[in-house]
DNA sequence: ACGAGCATGTAAGACGTTACATGATTAG
DNA sequence: CTAATCATGTAACGTCTTACATGCTCGT
């Protein structure tokens, strides 16, 4: 699958729960698939404008603003059902923190440790979020038929979550029983020339 | 920190462990850091030129077909740990795999523990790979300076392969839960018209 | 009246992947 | 000798982010 299908997907998938207006696409998209999905702005309303030239959706002017409410077709749904039954597309990986850790020599055992508290506290962050989002969903939202999906997904973050709690302890263990009292960079070498 | 840098950052970062070609970069990109850092093969280039002009690292001809072996020079080294120390670079998430399963009403249960299951063995697969590197790397580079940094990029891909493996598990018995004997997609409506 | 948030777009430029093109070396 | 791997690059194309530009509406 083409990487613009994938913003294709999302967008879809975002008025198949509901029709809305581009713009409240967009916030679906940040604040609902926040957690494990991301589109920017900018490519939202192309997107939107080639899906409705293309029939999969519908825009119907609402208010007097001229703000149009988007909703599926009949074509966009069999289009959705279509992206959803496509492989997943898993993106290269990027972690910038594993590659600072990696390299956790040359900047030393104090940075490394710093890096591996920061995330400890980001993982405690959205660790407590996640629970909050799956509180709300479960008694808010129960007998929705989307609630189940939901909560996976959340659950999917819950135990990403944990994992990062649980590694970084570890980490932080075995970087102290590699010196447990001191830990600067490796020299940089600038005297000697 | 630009995107671009982070591509510099990984390429010096291959060159401090020790002199190599190119080629060798790309490989060891993939191999080593490939876990979770990727870089596509036309970066590589044009940064290691891009690196040689500003002088942070330097090429020397090695055998008769004139492939070079780039070392980092004293300014690389610096501009190396000058990027380590910048903040990390958090890539905007798009997990393909939670989507399908967030939108998985329109797909229904069915494809839902297929994408579940799927997963799953994926990340066996990918355990049994850390498990295996990680001995590899505890037998064979333990009195190696790196080896406690590489241990910990490793732990940390264990960490999530196993929140992935009990968060699957999870997820099948919740929708087991839901309707044990069935679970076709929703009706798409085209007889309604 | 004014600021926050709703709403719609465009354009430039950075970023990244993929395919193409070429040749040397080495193991089987 | 021949296939795989080492080795070096370029060019085209697609993707994505960011910044800019504009105006409305609603609460205070």
């Amino acid at each position: 699958m083409a990487r613009r299908s994938q913003t294709e997907l999302a967008v879809l998938g975002a008025l198949s729960m509901q029709p809305m207006t581009a713009y409240a696409v967009r916030s679906a998209i940040r604040d609902v698939l926040g957690h494990f999905w991301s589109e920017s702005f900018g490519q939202i309303y192309p997107t939107l404008t080639a899906l409705e030239r293309h029939g999969m959706v519908q825009g119907q002017e609402a208010g007097r603003s001229g703000s149009s409410v988007f909703s599926l077709t009949h074509a966009g749904q069999q289009r959705l059902r279509q992206l959803l039954a496509e492989p997943v597309v898993t993106t290269p990986p990027r972690n910038g923190l594993l590659l600072r850790l990696f390299f956790g020599r040359t900047t030393g055992l104090a940075a490394c440790r710093d890096l591996l508290i920061t995330a400890q506290a980001d993982a405690q962050q959205r660790l407590h979020e996640y629970e909050a989002l799956a509180e709300h969903v479960a008694t808010e939202d129960a007998d929705s038929p989307d609630a189940p999906y939901t909560l996976i997904t959340i659950s999917a973050g819950r135990y990403t979550a944990q994992a990062t709690l649980q590694w970084a302890a570890d980490a932080l263990r075995s970087l102290d029983q590699l010196a447990p009292t001191s830990g600067g960079p490796v020299p940089d070498g600038s005297a000697e020339r």
